[in-house]
DNA sequence: GTCACTGCAAATCTTTTGCAGTATG
DNA sequence: CATACTGCAAAAGATTTGCAGTGAC
């Protein structure tokens, strides 16, 4: 599956606009990084992003990588997949159920909801492999964070 | 939130049935490990569940726990959050979209969906924090992970 | 009694940090 | 020109592996 060069050029722009915002330097190296992360399809990790970035500018070090890719994340430029940080975690429950995902500090909770368990699977999703089940991710900020961050504020 | 004790206790004697089914052994250290997973309700990652079953049982070393959690989730007895393995992961894409993940390799594949994008969030979730968007993860196996099954299976 | 499982320790892989030099705005 | 950014190297953290002893079946 290969992203239109539009659709790659727009994400590029996005990038540029962003960081000249944030007032952070545009420098080779992130832009190459981006631009490596912008026209991805596969949901690249760092590794794969270095070694792909490498080939092109054999110089860039391998934390530059994970520190342009970190601020991107603040940036909002890219997402985590999952809840991102941290080792592996586990789920225990084995019933059909749903997950909030705090952006902020990576907290995971399940919420329960009949209507989203029988979500009709779009053919789209069905072409992709065989389908065993459907979890919702809700993403967003966790009551805690919230209050967290209403106190540092105030 | 706490599990029923109830809901806990199932959750063990399906452990128990399951192992016996695969003809695994039961050795003390897995079944506190599991009574560990199977009670909690935060997704615990390895080392929290290490430092928890450690207080009962000061004796377990970390890869044992390793090793049991990847049974369990061989076993189908708990589950990976996200595409579980390897090392963060990045998505590019900031527009709606939605993910089909593959258990058996991990992959991540996007696809489209109108109706999935303004999907109406339950209040359940709600709840939890502010609501920033919804990511459906469609979770099967993927096409390529289907013809080497097939392959092998041959 | 057999053989899978455990614990330990060391190896490997992933991610972060401190520092001195370099280059962007 | 100031100071944020890079690359290197080393530290910190996460995960895996080899091996000898132990215990579940």
């Amino acid at each position: 599956m290969a992203l239109s060069l539009e659709e790659g050029e727009e994400r590029i722009s996005t990038f540029v606009t962003m960081a000249r915002k944030s007032g952070l330097r545009i420098t080779p190296q992130r832009l190459e990084i981006f631009r490596e992360v912008a026209f991805a399809t596969e949901h690249p990790d760092v590794e794969a992003v270095f070694a792909s970035v490498r080939t092109r500018m054999p110089t860039v070090s391998l934390d530059t990588v994970y520190r342009t890719l970190w601020w991107l994340k603040d940036s909002g430029l890219v997402s985590l997949i999952g809840a991102g940080k941290g080792g592996t975690r586990f789920d225990p429950n084995t019933k059909a159920h749903h997950h909030f995902v705090c952006l902020r500090c990576g907290s995971i909770q399940d919420f329960y909801d009949s209507c989203l368990d029988s979500l009709e699977i779009p053919t789209q999703a069905e072409l992709l492999g065989a389908v065993q089940g459907v979890n919702v991710e809700v993403r967003g900020e966790c009551k805690l964070c919230l209050a967290k961050a209403a106190l540092e504020g105030a």
